[in-house]
DNA sequence: GTCTATACAGTGATAGAC
DNA sequence: GTCTATCACTGTATAGAC
């Protein structure tokens, strides 16, 4: 997945092994521009110099601006938010469970490249569709169920009562998000520090607690 | 502010009192061109041609594209939010004002222009940091500060328990807005019908008393 | 496959006549 | 102020040599 040793079948003319470590350049590249300044503002002439390689050699590898795009789109979006777990939580201490989702959360949610990706697809969903469906089956639904499946371990065992364990978990990600998420969207929090972050995080337990706490 | 009367002290050459019905035409266009494919797709040769006028025209009344960008930005913020209020709803009636609010709120956020017009700062903010502050003030912020005020009144007469007003007054926006608004930006509910917006609403005030609603 | 050089289209912006 | 015609520039995409 990262590289291959090298030693290949092929070493016809120039660079024998080094295609697949070209395309990556070209992707790499690629998704420092478009996430730097958005579709319009990325120039393929600048991703090719960046990677340094010809723009000839981008359209060999990529059929146009757009299909580099998607994918870029497409690889970040897995490679963000494929990590995002709560399987290892304990159930029964329910308030610190809590919190270190939401601060998991946040803490993927709110970094400056989560930012930039969630910004460049939400701009450019309407050029290209299939973006928002990529990012959300890779980024908020998977998370939603991750969380579901927490809650409803939790109330399993008597530590919350959840009427509606998917509407719960969505509203839980809600309260995380709360307004921050929006002001860094939006550049007003330009840097939100681990304190702000963990402010956040506190708020949103504390009402989700006092919404689904199971009675004593 | 919507048109003058046509009869004005100058009528020197060509269009005398249509000076202003031009610039509104060039804001309309730019409206419609920048809202519907956001800044790079808008050129300012269609902008002109839909507006009725030559393309230097249009410079004669806006400095450049970004100026206009600025202005259509700054016009339909203010445009959309500006209506937004919950002082006459009743603070005794708790849940019923809540659902009203919730529902007005999501019916603001989620109409087709609000969408649009979201989706196309957060894209562009990178290139034009102001958007986001204009956006906030007038939109989110507004709105906050609204709900804000009702909350306290409600606590004044014991129709809730609510320890902190002004973070009360943000859970409560960030439920309604719950995961549905998230789903309108990235395209994936291309039309939310009424009866979703009225679940989410519902949803939200429901888990809002459970954690702020005075106790009997 | 890769490079250099170039054709081509489209853009924002302007000069000058009316 | 308004228009027609045009400029300079940028970015996409390809042709041909290696």
């Amino acid at each position: 997945m990262h590289s291959k040793p090298a030693t290949l079948g092929q070493r016809n003319s120039a660079a024998p092994a080094a295609a697949r470590g070209k395309a990556e350049a070209i992707l790499a590249a690629a998704e420092q521009a478009f996430l730097g300044g958005g579709f319009g503002a990325a120039s393929m002439d600048a991703i090719a110099r960046a990677a340094g390689v010809s723009k000839a050699t981008v359209y060999a590898h990529f059929a146009g601006k757009e299909e580099l795009f998607g994918a870029v789109v497409a690889d970040q979006s897995q490679r963000r938010f494929g990590g995002f777990s709560a399987e290892a939580l304990d159930p029964g201490d329910i308030a610190r469970s809590l919190l270190t989702i939401a601060v998991r959360f946040l803490d993927l949610i709110l970094s400056p490249e989560a930012i930039a990706l969630n910004r460049i697809i939400i701009g450019e969903v309407t050029r290209f569709p299939a973006l928002g469906q990529v990012f959300w089956e890779a980024g908020p639904a998977r998370t939603r169920v991750q969380i579901e499946t927490f809650l409803r371990r939790a109330a399993a065992i008597g530590s919350l009562d959840v009427p509606d364990p998917r509407l719960a978990a969505e509203q839980f990600l809600a309260l995380a998000r709360g307004e921050i998420h929006q002001r860094c969207l939006l550049r007003l929090d330009v840097a939100s520090g681990p304190e702000a972050l963990h402010a956040a995080a506190e708020s949103a337990v504390a009402t989700f607690l006092r919404a689904f706490a199971a009675q004593a």
